[in-house]
DNA sequence: TATGAATGAGGGTTCATTCAT
DNA sequence: TATGAATGAACCCTCATTCAT
């Protein structure tokens, strides 16, 4: 509201307003889900946030998934866009000297960690956001993710013992399997919060993302298969 | 109702006639989640396919979310008790012939993958059931899940290279996350599923959960780290 | 359902239409009320009566309880509008011929128990509407309320013996409570009326309403206090 | 269950053990009433505090209704019980010092005010424990009202100007009434409290029981009809 | 393009009461 | 008489989405 009493509001005509508007409609959703859960987050408050009317998001995102897909295809690609220069160099330092902390593993799992809108993004994906999407949205998302694993798989893949063709993407694959469900692991409910913290013998459930994370990914990588059966 | 009018039904009044009421309906609970998504599974369906009243349910589960988590739990410990063996052996063999099908991993991945109750019910506990029982709820159910793990754990303590105490506690949690992960991309929604068949570049998308699953696992076990930095 | 498929129905846009369909609402409600009690009387079942969806009430009225408390300051207002002129006749027909049927008593009583959707809703206003309201809701309804008596308080006021500023406001608030007493006295429910028919010598809580209201009025200005202690 | 455990608890054999049994579900139901309000009251609750099963309270009263109906009937004994002498003498001293602060409407309020079980459970009488009871239930309890009420009524009537055959019942209802609606006024939810606190001009609807009800029962007393029209 | 009024589907849960034991 | 397992009715409200303007 604020804007649109400001004089700031225009209606979107060109290609260029239509993104801007589109980004303060993806801007509000963001600003919104980090304060609430995602079944909380309503289009009504998104809208409200964007200071536009409770329809104008839907003339830019087909669906409630959908926008939110947008947001994590966003967040995907900066966090990947991090991740190439770092991983390359990250790659070559642990050639060098193995097991320190600047490897590969850990700056995945810092730089993810780091990111609190994806790592809540990243539990909903296959979970909730592809549940309600049509045909076409799949396809552009899955087509753009392919695109941006791309330059992040090459890399990867130079790196990994025994590397083969399509190593890289299997490995982002898995590394992702293992984000998704440490994620909600190491992101309990209040109530098995309290459980854990008041019995000390169930202390090995409470886990810390970024160590379980980064100690898994080693792992994944000193165990690659360099040869196939 | 079919039990019912068929005069069958009994008033539960010893501890064992309830532990049999609990389980009808528990099992009735599988019936229908196997047809429906969770979220489409009703209480009143689920009392309706036990043949008991509406009501009747929320004497033996405080909640929805507190009736699949047994559900689980049940499941989990049918697992893991058909596990135990099989894993000893399967270290065993794995100890002769490096690289056999007879793995520990492959045994993981097909054991699991044969039990579609689990595979879906997995994927639920910490985005879903997790999230709607209390304190004392979660506290029962991490306990039993850690007696039910402990012999897995142990087990598998015993082969991993440089096996350390709490190691098979961890090798389990992270054999979780990836399994939570693992099974959510390989079960894509119909729309997603349409789309990455649509498309030939997209296929390192569409993952086959137990060869998947096992890759994973043996890399992480080949991976696990014989000594502490 | 009837005015949508005769195709009168409009989206209600202006101030003005807004506040059609709001009466619309309100209407359907008073309609309903009219044959259920209160609590049988559905959210649903308004909608269809004033045909329009479920949901659409809920855009003019926070809850159930907001709409009936809407309905009952309604009410209030048509009959204190319908009580001014009249208060000011009647008190002075009172001075001339004293204890004549034309007593502000009896219009009192005979003009409330002329509203059967006033002597319905007003025992219902502190025993169920003011308990699910919140403080907005509270305070709007006082106000308004306040407002509405002020005429009439005046009124009042000059023909009370010994008329003090305030009076007129305390004489209301007592005819208001003997209303609300009186009202539900005199509406036994089916079984009380059958009993207190079944036995003369329960004749005396038979009690019909017009002719108690209007004693215990008369007895209280009457004996209203002329001077202080 | 404390009663049960300690060995305590025996079946109700005799006329005297079962009317033990009653009053112990009744003061039981006291208790839970003094904490929570009516329909928060489950009989469930009851009948743990009274250290019986669920089942049966239901030996002994026949509905929710009817419990509390006896629990008021009970109630409005004790209190008349506690009121006869008290408004012989009242009456008297009102004869010779009018306007005392020994009056009878002074002791009619702060008696009543002093009983806050009474005081809560009055409004519920006539909206809701007479909704649902049997015609005999209602028969058995008007007919105690009338006896209970007898001998306070005969007091009244000697002390009423002009005091005729029946005056004293006229004025006990009259009195109910307003208890009722004067009850309900001076008790707001929660939000409405808030709501006059809030704005000094609506301090006048801020009633105080005690005070109000004094006078109103006073300007009854006045006011009474010393002849007929 | 933007608005915002209107839609309508959707279900877990409580609890007074019953009745087999 | 007492138990407590079983019953089953009953409902407000939210909110993603649509579509007339």
């Amino acid at each position: 509201m604020a804007d649109r009493e400001a004089g700031k509001f225009i209606r979107a005509r060109s290609e260029n307003e239509k993104d801007l508007r589109r980004d303060q409609v993806l801007d509000a959703a963001a600003r919104v889900f980090s304060r609430d859960d995602y079944e909380a987050v309503t289009m009504a408050r998104v809208a409200e946030e964007a200071g536009v009317a409770k329809g104008t998001p839907y003339r830019y995102f087909a669906t409630k998934e959908a926008l939110f897909l947008e947001l994590l295809t966003r967040e995907i690609g900066d966090w990947f866009a991090e991740l190439v220069p770092v991983a390359d160099e990250a790659a070559v330092a642990e050639a060098a000297i193995a097991g320190s902390g600047a490897s590969l593993p850990g700056f995945v799992a810092r730089s993810l960690s780091a990111r609190p809108l994806l790592t809540r993004l990243l539990p909903l994906l296959h979970a909730v956001l592809e549940r309600n999407i049509d045909v076409e949205t799949a396809l552009r998302f899955k087509r753009r993710l392919a695109e941006t694993m791309a330059p992040v798989a090459a890399t990867f893949e130079r790196h990994l013992p025994g590397g083969r063709a399509g190593d890289g993407f299997s490995f982002i694959l898995r590394t992702h399997a293992l984000a998704i469900g440490l994620l909600q692991m190491s992101r309990p409910s209040a109530a098995v919060k309290a459980a854990l913290g008041s019995d000390p013998a169930l202390a090995p459930f409470d886990l810390d993302f970024v160590q379980e994370f980064e100690a898994a990914l080693g792992a994944l990588i000193r165990g690659w298969p360099s040869e196939h059966p």
